[in-house]
DNA sequence: GAGGCATACTCGTATAGACGAGTGGGCAAG
DNA sequence: CTTGCCCACTCGTCTATACGAGTATGCCTC
């Protein structure tokens, strides 16, 4: 077994008030935070550490569950413990619905992810029509069904992002937007070939840990929470003609605004 | 000692491929989400759940540790383990830093809160010269120092957000804005009377794990992240004239932004 | 050389026991 | 009645042990 690189980590006090897995922690942490182990290295294993700082397997396990939380590091059954690699980060600038961003053929995430030299990917394609729950009701208005559109976005295979778009089924029924492919431009732009012209978006911004279903889906670390964003949209006569639900790996996105000093 | 309540909790499979701790945590979550347990209240004893389900205490813990980190229940040493209350949440709003509402005598934050029925206070409040970290710098313009106020904001006795304020020297020193308190409408209303007319606010929107520290500061509970938020003031000649960098509980926040459809 | 297997090392799960420390209620002494 | 103590109950920390399961490596066989 090799033994943990000297000098790095020292030892603990086991008569201090702090508890000595939190102390172990500490260690690892500051180690971390100054570069003693880089991104993406492993960490000593359980088994040095226990040796290193003479405690139980279940003390060292415990402060490393402390920096898990903290999304510091991640552990891998059978491989060992590393610390966590800051993924490229994607940036939502307060223009990226700007009409002049709908003429191309691709979708705005394609574009964005090509420009930024990532492999994008959309999967879990499903468009169905279905009843609103009261929240996504209220926001549109009321209708009695909706258009559900389900997607999930990766990029290098990293899945990052699922959003889910809500339309009242008159707008949607019958055009291209009911197809799993809108054509270009996405739903905004088949929405204004109808009539409908877009005037604003309302964002709200949360965030919160996933659900274990959330979890899995965006493939998270423990200690990553989600963005959660829903976006409603409006046309020029007021009417809330989508709502948009996204659920975002908070370790991949930086949201960009612009807000008005008048 | 009081046995669980009958029907709320069933029994593990300990042949199941699930582990057994994530079959309580399973059975614990869904009796939460179905208001079993309602909002603030204790969940059954660690002692309670080892006698319901037959395994060790380890293993319990570990099922509540799972909820923990989810941000679900949050264990009170010498009492037990609460279904952690949602607190009320405050909205942040596009047009918060609105010209119009930089009349009023008191600040944004105060005024708010009061509209909203909870107590407000400001703390921790430091103002003083600093030379800016790299990031800061870089987003002012490369002042060589800047001024730095520093404050904490609680509702109801709860720490909310810790925002630092940077500006750039020569626009702070001599004036209010170098004083604990600024005076009515803020440095906003002060950068302005000075002659720095505001344009716009960008603004940066991140969501992470808290450090130990800001954790400490925000007494956030275990499962909760913070919203970090960097916003900077640009006046009409395109100058940065402020950076203002906040850590929110994102348990007490939500953001709304509007966005432009042209 | 290629394939497959054994093995060592990794983290994951679970048990049993011990003591410490914070909280709150009840009881006894004043 | 009030005060103060004790105790029961709570979660927090730590040890020691065992076995399971995923991964990587190297050797052995073909």
């Amino acid at each position: 077994m090799a033994p943990v690189p000297s000098g790095v980590l020292g030892a603990v006090d086991p008569t201090s008030d702090r508890a000595v897995f939190r102390q172990i922690a500490d260690q690892l942490r500051e180690a971390i935070d100054r570069g003693r182990f880089k991104e993406g290295s492993k960490l000593p294993s359980e088994a040095e550490l226990v040796e290193h700082f003479g405690v139980s397997r279940m003390t060292v396990r415990n402060s490393i569950g402390v920096l898990q939380s903290e999304g510091l590091i991640s552990a891998e059954h059978g491989k060992g413990v590393f610390v966590r690699p800051r993924p490229p980060v994607r940036r939502l600038a307060s223009d990226r619905f700007a009409r002049r961003h709908r003429d191309q053929g691709k979708s705005a995430f394609i574009v964005e992810a090509d420009a930024a030299g990532s492999r994008p990917e959309v999967d879990s394609l499903e468009v169905k029509e279905e009843k609103p729950s009261r929240d996504i009701s209220a926001r549109l208005g009321s209708p009695r069904k909706v258009l559900a559109r389900r997607r999930r976005y990766l990029l290098d295979g990293r899945p990052v992002e699922f959003a889910v778009s809500y339309l009242p089924l008159d707008l949607a029924r019958g055009t291209r937007i009911a197809e799993p492919n809108p054509g270009p431009g996405g739903i905004y732009a088949r929405l204004e070939e109808a009539g409908h012209r877009l005037d604003h978006f309302d964002e709200e911004v949360r965030a919160r840990m996933p659900s274990p279903g959330e979890a899995k889906m965006l493939r998270l670390a423990s200690g990553v929470p989600v963005i959660h964003l829903v976006r409603t949209a409006y046309d020029t006569e007021g009417r809330a003609v989508e709502v948009c639900d996204t659920v975002m790996a908070a370790d991949a996105y930086v949201l960009a605004y612009q807000l008005p000093a008048t």
